[in-house]
DNA sequence: TCAATGGTTCAACGCGCGTTGAATTACGGC
DNA sequence: GCCGTAATTCAACGCGCGTTGAACCATTGA
């Protein structure tokens, strides 16, 4: 019952996901999914928090890399959105997210809960939470291109491969920038001209 | 009428953006809406290209550092998306391609008109698709978390702040990675276990 | 055997949506 | 002033949705 609202939600998005196709892939009728769950967006509050909470209770790990550090956020990213290319439960919760704006905060807690506490281990609590929005930024990026866009050749690539790839651009949004770049890209930004 | 459309596709998302709630802004008849446009979904079309497709021409500077390829990616995605802080059309184009399979065929076709280019001048053209993806789900993440979840400090942050913040990351996805990194990260990213 | 309880289905309601074709108004050339 | 044409509105249709309350069925404890 779970799995196919996951499914349905994440294939077709939240506001299109309808109740009575849910029940028909779970062969059941449509008003036990109200018997169980408090409605649409009950159940679908249910569904993402039976599959995208953690499952895992890891402590961070003290004293690694910069560079180990954005492997393993992508590797569990990656992970806990779906082992296979259909990535379900996390498709549906970014495509929910879009829809609806109670799914968006049900996003950003998870965010926030997953996330960040990854990152408050090695930047201040203040630095921590701008950095997580710029890594968010790229893991949902990434996922938005690969799961709902299906933009090739990301979309066709293999998991471990698009892991590495990525990777380099989020270890360098986890850095805080030194005190000395802003100033010299700012010059870029306003004045590159050709 | 246009300006009406792409105002609550933004808000609302395609989905929930209803034809009647756009006349009502436009301060028309709903079926007025439908003598000029095919119905919602040209309605879409036409206001998304009305206001996203390129008013630019520019052409790819040649020689350009890597750094000012980023922050000149950032900027004119960021002054495309939107001048202030809704970023009316590029909000709409988003939500809208994240629910209508269509609209996300017009992002892509988007993507690939506006933001290739300037890669291929740089890469190959076969590392230009790759990295177009990368790119273009750093610019679409960012709009995400900015625009459509909300995100702190993300969301209320100075645009320029921002570019400023997004950019190194953006250039790290530009660079191929050199032949040697891949194996390195890897056993980094399989092997970093605490 | 029977009542009770919890799981499951049936049938339907009401609403708001996208959409349409006819009716009405505004307007420009003669 | 009149007519043809375009712009705009009116009124309504039909559909599929989320949702609901009553009915049905199976299991179980005494």
């Amino acid at each position: 019952m779970i799995e196919a609202a996951l499914r349905v939600f994440a294939d077709r998005g939240y506001d299109r996901a309808t109740v009575r196709e849910i029940a028909r892939r779970a062969r059941v009728d449509p008003a036990l999914l109200y018997h169980y769950f408090a409605g649409k967006a009950g159940l679908f509050v249910a569904a993402v928090q039976a599959r995208v909470q953690p499952p895992d209770r890891s402590q961070v790990p003290a004293g690694e890399t910069l560079a180990q550090t954005a492997a393993r956020l992508v590797r569990t990213a990656l992970a806990r959105w779906g082992t296979d290319a259909r990535a379900v439960p996390f498709v549906a919760l970014l495509r929910g997210a879009m829809s609806d704006p109670a799914a968006a905060t049900l996003l950003r807690g998870v965010l926030e809960r997953d996330l960040l506490p990854h990152l408050r281990a090695r930047l201040g609590p203040g630095a921590a939470a701008l950095r997580m929005g710029l890594v968010a930024a790229q893991l949902l990026g990434l996922g938005t291109v690969r799961y709902v866009l299906r933009l090739e050749p990301v979309a066709s690539l293999p998991l471990e491969e698009l892991a590495l790839l990525a990777a380099p651009a989020i270890a360098r949004a986890l850095r805080a920038s030194p005190r000395g770049a802003a100033p010299r890209s700012a010059r870029v930004l306003s004045g590159a001209r050709s």
